[in-house]
DNA sequence: CGTTCCCAAACGAACGATCGTTCGTTAGCA
DNA sequence: TGCTAACGAACGATCGTTCGTTTGGGAACG
């Protein structure tokens, strides 16, 4: 039979999942026992409250967001490479770490103001790796000097963060495909130049 | 003095905002009164339900997008400018019809199926005025023959989409500025090419 | 190896608050 | 004067959470 026992991260896995799901208000910590076969009070012996729960789910997000751009910024050598590596990096976490990128995207803002600044400061923090890559392409004369380097960064991150809402694993394209299209995309546009 | 009496349009509006900024399950029907100077069970004059707001809110949204689109097919002769258009008229509706759009985009999920289904059936029709404009510059030799159009419209439609999460009206940039950045972007990406 | 004991996990009833909504009543403009 | 928006109390349901109780699996011991 299966464990009848449950550890404080299954129940964070679980909320991160109906937190993507339905959002924390559409989900209660009813629901939440239910998805664990579990009565609504138990929760409490794992975790002090739906709030800290959230908290926890965010925290998750935005560590993997982080480790990844990290992980990205050492390998590659030169800007378009590591811009690569940064898209690639990005669309792993989204894809298979959907319900935490997508509650660490999403549900920050019904966090107090504390916690979601801390919230908007790893986001900013993980946007300054894709702004300093394209940056440093622009200083080498990778990227044109007319770049506007903040907004392209917004654009690709814009992309990015919208993968996991359409992309199907099953489909046309695999997730390596994407990301070169989104790097080419960005790097060369869609113009005929002939 | 002002006028003590409310429309259903009003409330809608109302209803939208606070959709917008808190989300449908975290928007209480006696939040919605407060906003308004009114009981929450005076709401029930002018609204059969608190999804049928919901519902009013999303077909708002919907229709704000749809007329955009047209409007801006119709104008503009070769398929870049038509692409440009489009990209003005969204910034426009995300940044004029805030409330509306993002309860568009980002709140369909707790309707219910058939409801849920205009909504994307909706979104699909409008994404489609972006795949005919980037298919006919494909056709037309304007963009290159190998781009894939159905990414490609969901590359903009997702920068498009996100606009509303940072775009500042007093900032560095205008709205316009920023419709030629996007559109510059996608036409040509960031490369030097010399 | 078998038994006992202990402690944390899980239970289940219950709390006060708030949810969406109903309904009979009041009040203010046409 | 008539009609309807607005009121305000109240409904049953559900919310997050508390608390005293039950229970079951592993550590300690014989």
């Amino acid at each position: 039979m299966t464990s009848t026992r449950h550890t404080r991260d299954d129940i964070v896995a679980a909320a991160g999942r109906l937190f993507a799901e339905r959002g924390y208000h559409g989900t209660s910590m009813r629901d939440l026992a239910g998805e664990l076969g579990l009565h609504g009070s138990s929760l409490y012996s794992h975790v002090d409250s739906k709030e800290a729960l959230l908290v926890a789910v965010v925290e998750r997000g935005a560590r993997l967001f982080q480790e990844s751009a990290t992980a990205a910024l050492t390998a590659g050598f030169s800007p378009d490479e590591r811009l690569l590596g940064l898209i690639r990096s990005h669309i792993d976490v989204v894809l298979d770490h959907r319900d935490e990128a997508r509650t660490f995207l999403n549900e920050a803002s019904v966090l107090d103001g504390e916690q979601r600044a801390s919230v908007i400061a790893a986001r900013d923090r993980y946007e300054a790796a894709f702004r300093s890559t394209i940056a440093s392409g622009v200083s080498s004369g990778r990227f044109r000097t007319d770049t506007d380097v903040a907004l392209t960064s917004i654009f690709v991150l814009s992309v990015l963060n919208a993968v996991d809402r359409w992309f199907d694993e099953k489909g046309r394209l695999d997730r390596d495909e994407l990301a070169t299209q989104i790097h080419a995309t960005v790097l060369d546009g869609i113009r005929d130049r002939f």
